[in-house]
DNA sequence: AAAATTTGTTAGTTATAGCTAACTTATTAA
DNA sequence: TTAATAAGTTAGCTATAACTAACAAATTTT
């Protein structure tokens, strides 16, 4: 494969790829800490090697074999970041910055066998999908807690991301993924939910918490 | 840490030091598969950072630093080796290449883990032993099978190098680490050997194999 | 429509890590 | 002890991947 620079624009790319709008040399060197010279000069070389298509000042779009590829790096990323979690015992605040590096890894018969020890986990710990060998990324349909009403009864099934204080947050408040959340009230003013889970009874969230919480519907109170 | 490249150096300059005679540049060279201009090249940057020391058409010292780099990375080397084996399931022969990559990961949670699962195993899958957490390398007094005599009974406790194709050999012969070897006769014409193990009863096995099986004594025939 | 701002490109520089070719120093053989 | 060979260094080149500074194109505001 490419080096792990080119890896990690690609990987970029994709995100930015499922906002369905189009990429912008600006935004791709916002997300990868880079100055816009930079991006025009690497996006010139991803370009050559056939990852994306790029014309001057045209947005940049990437190709099918850039999606594929991105999508396997992501599956390494993935399956690493649930192997870590559920065989080694890791916590899901832990395992972001490792599976950073081990994407890299050049080793099908590692990830093979991560995947076979896990059975084909679909989901990382975070509940983002994990894209299958051939490359595809399977839509999820969950929404953000903010958008569900009052007396629903939710999953907790995803995380819109997962840095490291928001995690720490979570477990403080033992709020885990596929945890069920009754809806109690939400304040008009501030949109901050009173909700029940697990143990815990008429907890606040605020929305900036609610709001990165991506959800389903299962009932109503 | 140092990047990849200076991780590899001084990885080859450790194990190049264990056989304490002057490190030279052309030595260091082959080992690292690169010309004996880029060794002298990097060898001033890695004397800069203090990792060894270096005078023109000197042999290379490393230093105190320089040895514990190296061999905390061997550390990492030979613990991802052990932790596939053990808990992955994969074969000795399958985990060098990966484990020469794993080794670069900057993480000490991830090793600590590993070693934590294993219980601290003091040898990888090859008989290597595993650096300590401070650094220090036990030495192993283990002699070549072609050292001992007719009627003495050994252990197998390590292999001298571990290529691909020697582990497949030794896989095809079902002989493992930690196997008894009784030594019926030594064939004075090449130095081959008959002996017995597990299952097996009077297998040759030639100098070229002898003489890569690190064994111990254990008693007589 | 002109001015201001944002977006994107180009040119030239730096650091890393390799290379070849030419040269120097050290060692070995004649 | 000279000549040949081996070992090691230097200078200059390449590629990758970043940077700054200057400029050009596109878009937005006035
Ligand atoms: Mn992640
Ligand atoms: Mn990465
Ligand atoms: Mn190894
Ligand atoms: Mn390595």
């Amino acid at each position: 494969m490419a080096s792990q620079s080119k890896e990690n624009y690609l990987k970029a790319l994709f995100h930015l790829d499922q906002k369905d709008k189009a990429i912008s040399v600006t935004e791709l060197g916002k997300v990868m800490e880079v100055k816009k010279s930079s991006v025009t000069n690497m996006v010139k070389k991803l370009a050559e090697s056939g990852w994306l298509k790029y014309e001057k000042y045209q947005p940049i779009r990437l190709t099918k074999k850039g999606r594929k590829a991105a999508a396997l790096i992501i599956r390494k990323h993935r399956l690493t970041e649930m192997f870590l979690v559920t065989k080694m015992g890791f916590g899901w605040e832990e395992v972001h910055d490792i599976a950073e590096q081990m994407e890299h890894i050049d080793s099908p018969i590692l990830f093979d066998k991560m995947d076979e020890l896990m059975d084909s986990p679909r989901f990382d710990p975070h509940g983002s999908p994990i894209p299958s060998k051939d490359g595809t990324l399977h839509a999820t349909h969950f929404y953000p807690l903010d958008s569900f009403k009052q007396n629903d009864i939710v999953l907790l099934k995803a995380l819109r991301h997962s840095e490291h204080t928001f995690l720490e947050y979570l477990n403080s408040k033992e709020l885990k993924l596929h945890e069920q959340i009754a809806i109690h009230s939400i304040e008009p003013f501030d949109k901050s939910m009173i909700v029940s889970y697990g143990k815990h009874t008429h907890v606040v969230l605020s929305a900036t918490i609610s709001t990165n919480l991506m959800c389903e519907k299962v009932g109503d109170i």
